[in-house]
Order: structure tokens, then sequence, then C-alpha cells
DNA sequence: GTTGACAAACTACCACGGTAGTATTATCAA
DNA sequence: TTGATAATACTACCGTGGTAGTTTGTCAAC
């Protein structure tokens, strides 16, 4: 399996990843439904962007009758895992509290989430 | 000035900005040698890509005798805002809970780091 | 003055994300 | 049998990141 560069992937490329992690599999007329951006995108900007996707291994398909029935080929983990991380490398020189510094200031951020931030931490410190 | 996308920044050009951010100013060749990557780049492919920046707005540049110097146009807070957000609202659905969670596990974080982690968690409660 | 070094400008390519039209083919209904 | 429908396949195009060679201009040293 080609070392296929995960972070760095499109726009288009993430929603329709969105779309088959959430579904599972999906056709390209779902894909194209689920989409639904403001300029609906045709129908075949989908299935070539699928088929593209499926070269550099990212979706596979199985075929049932003469459809194609995409699936994600790659977990969401790892490609959020190396995005984020190549985010915080980059960005921030591996630094996780200058990075969540910079996103606490920028938005508004829950109480929820941030009790939920606390309990992280502080399971981590304890595994530490 | 053109609204730059500022997220979605190449990896050569990252590293570029990170150099004027360090340093302030820089001419070509400065930016060249601090680059310094293994398969060393042309000084022309540096030169070009500062020229290509230039014109998006990234960069800025004063001419001194008939040599550049270049300084970065946009602040680092804002790339870093920006490309961070970005990766937060399309992997993450924009929980920072959860972004944080998948960076917690899958590199090693240093107590001193939990520590600032934790600073900033409750100094944000406090002022909610 | 001619030469050499260096800087920028110009030009050229490739890869790839994004977008979509056209062509082909398979299937089903009338 | 014919025609409509719907699916994939093929092709094409633009923008831009990345990479670098070639050309031109200028300044300094000989």
């Amino acid at each position: 399996m080609a070392k296929t560069k995960l972070h760095r992937l499109g726009d288009l490329q993430l929603r329709i990843m969105q779309v088959l992690w959430d579904r599972g599999e999906a056709t390209v007329a779902e894909v194209h439904d689920l989409l639904g951006a403001r300029p609906r995108l045709a129908y075949t900007t989908v299935a070539t962007m699928l088929r593209k996707m499926e070269v550099r291994g990212l979706v596979a398909h199985r075929t049932e009758g003469r459809t194609f029935v995409y699936r994600a080929a790659v977990a969401a983990e790892r490609v959020s895992g190396n995005m984020a991380e190549h985010v915080l490398d980059r960005l921030f020189q591996g630094s996780l509290a200058t990075m969540v510094n910079h996103l606490l200031t920028a938005r508004e951020v829950s109480p929820d989430e941030l009790a939920k931030l606390e309990t992280l931490i502080a399971e981590r410190k304890r595994a530490s």
C-alpha cells in the first residue's frame, strides 16, 4: 500500500470521506445527495472524485448490479490523526498547549467541552 | 486584497512562513539556507515560491540594493488559527475535546505540556 | 572595458484537487 | 424492438503548489 499522504486531503475529499464514514457504504448518487452543497455539484463531479480517490487508496467499491457501492478504505482516525498532527507540528512546533490556547481564545467553547477537556487531561496525568 | 484563503497553505509555503516569522525579514538566500531540507532545494525554487506567495499576499518585500528582503504579510496567529480551526471543524465537527483526545492518545505529551493544558482549561473555566 | 558573480525575471513542467461535459453501455418499460 | 433512463468511463480544463532551468540585468573586481 503506497505511502498515501493522508494529511492534505482537499475539502471535497474530506466531505466525501465524512459521508462514507457516517454511512459505512454509499452509492455515488447517495454521496451526491448527502453532500448537498449550495451550488449543487454535478453528479459526474462526485463520480469522478470518487474514482480518483479510489486510485489513491482512500476509498474502495464493490459492485451491486451495475452500481458502485463505495466505502472508506482508510479509518477516520487515521486521517484525523494525520491532519491534526500535521497542523500541530507545522504550526505549533508540536506543542499541544499552544495549539489549544489558540483555539480556546479564537472561539467559544461550551462549559461542557471544557469539562470534557478537564477530564481528559486528568486521565492523562494519572496514566503517566 | 483578495480573500486569501489562509487555510490550505502547502508545506513549503508553511516552512517559508515559519522562517519569516522567526526572523522578521530575510533575503531569498537566507530563506534558502534556513530551510535546509535533505534534498536541498534549488535557490530558484525558493525565489519562485516567494514571488508566488507575494502575489497571493502572504509575504511582501522591500528592496535593498538589488536584493529583495522579504517579510511575512500575514500574522502567524491568523494562519495558525485558520488552519487549526479548519481541521477542527472539518475533522472533529468543531469539538475541541474530541480533537485533543485524538492528539493525546496519538503521541507522547510531556508532563509539562499537560500541566500547561490544565492551567489553560482552568483559566478558561474561571473566565466563563 | 571586459569578465565574472549573483539576483531577479521569465518560462516551463508535473501532480493533483476540483469541476463538469460527452460518450458508452446496461437495463427496464412500453 | 425501441427508447428512455441511469450508471460508469473517458476526456478536458483551470488553479495552484512545487520544482527548477534559462535569460537578463547589474555591480564589482581585475
